[in-house]
DNA sequence: TATGAATGAGCTTTCATTCAT
DNA sequence: AATGAATGAAAGCTCATTCAT
């Protein structure tokens, strides 16, 4: 019965779609499963059918965001030749998706804090496999003699925190004031920082044959 | 009636340290008033009567502590002459401290980010504190001709984001497995990363006018 | 279309087979539909196809159960001649058959308790049914000048108790520990109280006409 | 604070006498703790704040009611020289206790059956002890030469199971009908019964120096 | 000031039952 | 006949907050 399967499956989209919406909006622990499923719109009971209780919502979520992300960064980088590239793709790929899906962002960076110390563990751990993930190309360059050894361990944990801040506050920031900067701005300025911070000198801005879009929300998965 | 009063002020300094220490243990969501309370030697209703509601208690440890912490970096600021070494002190200020106090640093950094919007909201704001603090040090440094002009703002939100990223992994670590660095071996790569991004060449370590001890926790306040 | 009622039939043995068992493991309160259905190789719909509800199901397994045993106890008692030796038969059957089939047993005795005040009532009526069986073959016993007049009711009531004491501990016992006794043991026991209690001197042990075995469990119906 | 240690006692009395009623009424699994609250005159969380859980008024109640129980019966045992009237008096206590306290008859008998492996081994435990008090007095009675040696075990289960079924259906039936006996008539034809399964003649009528009202319900504790 | 019993809104979770497929 | 996704009422339980003592 492939049809029923397809609708079990598109629920549970639609559910995991709705959880991020709501969590963002209210936090995980104000986030009610009776209003994730109004959401989805569907009810109590037939989210406790896709899922086993609330934490696995969430659970799932972060996995499944995370195997996206985690996808498209190695995409990214294995299309660069340069060691020093390969870790500035990682960089701007990470930037540009998160800021592509605010929503999921907020949940991933922020949220997720609440949940409690068994989501602070898995936040970490997938936050974890992004730092190796940089910390392998800063490797590969070290090794490559583009860059001067370092402690590439604290380094990529560096890059990481720089980014995840740099981005929170974009994400949060909305669009008040004045010091509003574009996307493109602020990953220009993160950039140049942290190549320098590893002592390679920023190779001026590279042909980006990416969309660009600065854009919305929603359609996360 | 100063005696009173002093009485009363040293039962608020006694549940803030309780509500760190349990806030820290349990996450601010599982942080009971019960437990609060016990922990401070009283009683349910003795919290209310110096707070008007749990969240007043949290709002308040941040305020008191972001205070303490402000002071610190100020006074560590002030003893520097050269922009880019006040940019450091604060730096290493703050990683020195919250380091020194584990227990903080989480409900700080961590914690706090679980207890609903309005806590986002106010850690932030406190965290921009300190953003504005290290992005003056720049601006300064950047008006002296000490480095190149740059977007100090995002530069700083990448400074703190990295300390506050190899910080958590520092005090979340433990002490497990082969990795293990010393708060100084941090300090020293933090800083030289940093200070490189900035395109200011890493001056030797500076000569430490303070205490370094990695320590312990407890008596925050 | 016989085949089709026919296979209809069989499956609301399975079902109602596959409902003893589970009831007999969990409970009736925590006797799931899904897990009856599972148990029955069906589906929830499957279930709800066959009986209008839960509720009906246990009340089928009762009349059904209890069906089979009245008739069992009626054979044994016509195949005796003297009232006293019909009384004992009635018991000796009902020991018997519910001792073989433990499952029953559970379900009759103890887990229907639990099922609200509609199943007590109905489980008492059976029981009463019961009751008046014995009482019968007492009343003929008085009348034929067997054993002196008594309040056959109260004492007939009192003979099911105890045989269904003795039964569930027999039951529920397992094999644990040193004071087990065999089922002719309580039998014996058993009867020569019973007996003795109307005042009629226990003959000596029946030739017993019937398997003996303590056995298993399984394919009650 | 003996003031509020006395109001949260009579308040434990009072949910665990709500508990009794309303579980006598609608059985323990439709028994609502919002309903036995109501009955107590306090609120759900009040409840909570006495007992850790549903589960642990009922067992509270079990134990209350079986140490009570256990007590008066030991009593009357203690009253008694001679072995047989030992017996006599632990089934005649027993009789006259349950048959004044309808509801907690019920509640023991019958309603902890539906709630759960936990609560049918409490009350099998229970039972056992009034199994063990009979069948100590039979034990001593067989010691005695008072009466022939027998399986004692098996007939003090016997013993109780006949009382359990007897008194079961006194408290179950209301007062239905022309067959309606009193208690007392209900006593003499069951002790006559009991005493003669184990060979002893039964003696007069004891002369009874205690009340024998049939009499009502509540306060019961 | 302090206590802790009491409140009650609100949460997560279960599950008998329904019904489109 | 059968499936299993969906429903929603109802339950047990938690906990910030209040208040009589």
């Amino acid at each position: 019965m492939p049809v029923q399967q397809a609708r079990a499956r598109s629920r549970q989209q639609k559910i995991l779609r709705a959880a991020a919406d709501v969590i963002s909006r209210r936090g995980y622990r104000d986030a009610a499963v009776e209003e994730i499923a109004r959401e989805a719109e569907t009810s109590k009971g037939g989210v406790y059918f896709h899922f086993p209780g609330k934490e696995a919502i969430l659970l799932a979520l972060l996995d499944h965001t995370a195997g996206l992300l985690r996808g498209k960064v190695e995409a990214a980088i294995a299309a660069e030749a340069d060691p020093v590239a390969k870790a500035d793709a990682a960089l701007r790929t990470l930037l540009r998706i998160l800021a592509k899906h605010r929503t999921l962002a907020r949940v991933f960076a922020v949220e997720a804090a609440g949940a409690g110390p068994r989501f602070n563990a898995r936040v970490s751990a997938i936050q974890d496999e992004f730092i190796a993930l940089i910390r392998e190309q800063l490797d590969d360059a070290v090794a490559a003699g583009a860059i001067a050894p370092m402690d590439t361990t604290v380094v990529a944990q560096a890059w990481m925190g720089a980014l995840d801040a740099v981005l929170q506050r974009y994400v949060t920031a909305g669009s008040r004031g004045a010091g509003r900067r574009s996307l493109d701005e602020i990953h220009d300025t993160l950039r140049r920082t942290l190549l320098r911070s590893i002592g390679a000198e920023p190779a001026p801005r590279p042909t980006d044959n990416g969309d660009r879009q600065e854009s919305g929300d929603r359609h996360d998965h």
